[in-house]
Order: C-alpha cells, then structure tokens, then sequence
DNA sequence: GTCTATAGCCAGATAGAC
DNA sequence: GTCTATCTGGCTATAGAC
C-alpha cells in the first residue's frame, strides 16, 4: 500500500473512489484527483473506466471469496467453525467496511457479471459446509435445519449491520463510534445466539 | 396502480427504473421508455431528475417505516411481537423485493438525505422495543442480550437475504424459484431460531 | 511516462409549435 | 398537456507535444 507506482497509484484511488459511490457514479476525473495524477494517466494505464472498475473489482471479489472458504474448507466441529468464521469475518470487514457493499451493489446492478468472475475466479463452494451440517444434524449434535438457512443466518448477521450502516445508525441513533463497539461486541455475540439457536 | 393519469404512469415507471438501477445509473430516456410517454412530460411534471428521484425514494421510504412500526409501536408480548413481525416483513418484502436494497443504497450514496428524510418524515423510533426488552430480561423471560444487537439480528435475517439475492444465489446456486421457497420457509424459521436463542 | 488541449458523445433540460 | 427539435454542459476518451 505504498502506492509506489503510477499503477498503484491509480488503483488505489479507484478503489477508494468506486467503492464509495459505484461504477455508475464515479468520475474519472475525481479518481484522478484522488490519485493526485493527471486524468490522462487513467486511460493510459487501464484504457478506459469499464476495465479500471474491473480491476478495481476483481480485487474486491478476491479479497472477499477466501474470507468465505474459512467457513466451507475448514476442517473442524461446526461450532468452532462459525465461532472462528463469525469473529475473523467481522474483523476483516471492520478493516474493510465497504468492500460487502460495494461487490453486492455491483452485483445487483450487472447480474451478468455473477457469470463471468463467479466462474472464472473460482467460487467459493458451500457443498462440503451442507454436508458437514447434515452430518451433524444425523449425530444428533444439532437440531434439524435446513443447511442453507443455517448459513443465509450466518452471512445475515456478519454482513447486514455493514450494508445497512447508514440507515441503522440512523434509525438507533447511533455514532460511529458506539457502532463500532456494537460490531466488536457482535464477534462473538453472532456465534453464542446461532449456536444457541441451533444446539440439540 | 391503474396508471390513470399520466403523473401517476411516469411515477410509477420511475420507480422501476430508479430501484432497479438507482439514481445514478438511471436514464430518464429510459423511464420515458417505461412509461411509454414523451421524455419532456418528465420534466413537465416533475422538473428535473433530482426531483423526481425524490419522489421516488420519498415513497419508497414511506412504505418502509410503517412496516418497522409494526415491532416498533405494537403492544405485545416480545414472542409475538417478534413472530409477527418477521413472517408480515418478509411477505412484505416478497412483494416489494427491491425496495430495501434501493433504500438502502441510495441512503449509502448519498448519506445526506438520511437528515432530510428520516427527520421530516418521522422516523420509526425503536426506544419502546428497547424499553419493553429491557424489561423482559429484567422479568427473567429473556436472557441478557443489548437490545440493540437484538434489533439488528432481526432486521438482518429478514432483510440481509433480499439485498444480496444475486450473491446469495450465485453462491448457493439456487434458481428464482427456490430462492422464493427459502424465503416463504424464513418467515417461521427467522422468529422460531430468534427466540430459541435469547429465552430464558 | 506525463502533460495540455480538444474531439465526440451522451444525457438532462428547455423552447416553442400544436 | 403533449410533442419535436435543439441547446448546453459534462464526461469519456484520444491526439499530440514534451
């Protein structure tokens, strides 16, 4: 991050840029700025806005996806892999508070692009987490639930309070600093109340 | 929703235009488009782009707050309250599925309308949701939890899957369809695994 | 590689006939 | 109220000097 070439200069700028206000709202010339360089110098380097967002978004999705194979690679009892997932995901995002926006907006907006990056870069594969769940369902560890609403709550609790930040703050009437303490309290408040929930 | 006059026609392909693509990314040849009607009666009715965005995300908001009301300002039990108002959110959602995630995104946009708006229209206001949880845990129904992490775990299990539906069904690799089953399953599942984890 | 200047296009907005 | 035609500004992108 030490922005030490041009390149990285600008990349840099477009991330902070693109992942405040989108592919449709951002200005070449504000990125340039950002970047303290010449507007000239974007096209130069990345041609034109639609390969510099994604660059800018491939990045994002890279960043993202490992965070994901935490919770479906790991190879441990499934408590202890969402009390692990659940506070390192918070932490990453807490370092990263716009990045879950900033890919599901895009993704709304070019659901086409779902298609070309989710399968070229290598999707994060939630198979072997659904049997791991089903396997301890039929152990009698955990009560009957569907694998998939198990993990729709997992991502639901980590990833909302950080897509809704503006309008949760708003509505609590709450400062980004007691937000803050309420998202490092949720590291391991999220994991107690799923397992609670689920436990036999 | 007759499309009578011809105000209501170009409000009305407005709001498909902006929730689907926002304001940023919107056409006002294209809502003409969707309205089947001449750009220039947008901006004889309306003025400007600005404007009409306004009435847009105006009402869009208005069909939100009352629905938070409902948990907010009912006078019920804390199980109740929580059971009715998951299963009437999401099928309210269900049929407004863009809503949220326009909301939301826009007001992460442009975070200055969060003061304009969410004054003026009066803002639903948790603090008796609080007041009564607090109370709950004072009467032993409940266990100890922040009833603000309370909130935000409710408000993310409902509205988390709908704002991320094309991640979450890349990732899952599920159909429209399905999807619609998750969801329709959610509306027991949310409250039932809810309560499981905060009674007493 | 970096800059200035400018081409070219597109979208929002308006003028004015009907 | 509704339309066509057009203006204007802003934005992406490029040409070309250094």
């Amino acid at each position: 991050m030490q922005d030490s070439s041009t390149e990285e200069k600008i990349l840099n700028a477009a991330i902070r840029v693109f992942q405040k206000k989108g592919m449709a709202g951002s200005r070449m010339q504000e990125i340039a700025d950002e970047a303290k360089i010449n507007k000239a110098m974007l096209h130069y380097y990345f041609r034109n806005k639609q390969r510099l967002f994604e660059a800018v978004f491939a990045q994002a999705f890279s960043k993202l996806a490992p965070q994901l194979n935490l919770i479906f690679n790991a190879e441990e009892a499934i408590f202890v892999k969402i009390k692990k997932f659940t506070s390192s995901y918070i932490d990453f995002i807490l370092k990263n508070p716009y990045l879950p926006s900033f890919v599901i907006q895009e993704l709304n907006n070019n659901p086409e692009f779902v298609t070309s990056f989710v399968s070229n870069q290598g999707r994060p594969n939630p198979k072997s987490f659904f049997e791991q769940v089903e396997k301890e369902i039929k152990m009698g560890k955990i009560q009957k639930i569907n694998p998939k609403q198990l993990l729709m709550n997992i991502l639901s609790q980590c990833l909302f309070p950080f897509i809704a930040e503006v309008m949760v703050k708003a509505l609590m009437q709450i400062s980004d600093k007691e937000f803050t303490q309420l998202m490092e309290e949720r590291k391991t408040l999220i994991s107690d109340q799923i397992i609670r929930s689920i436990k036999a």
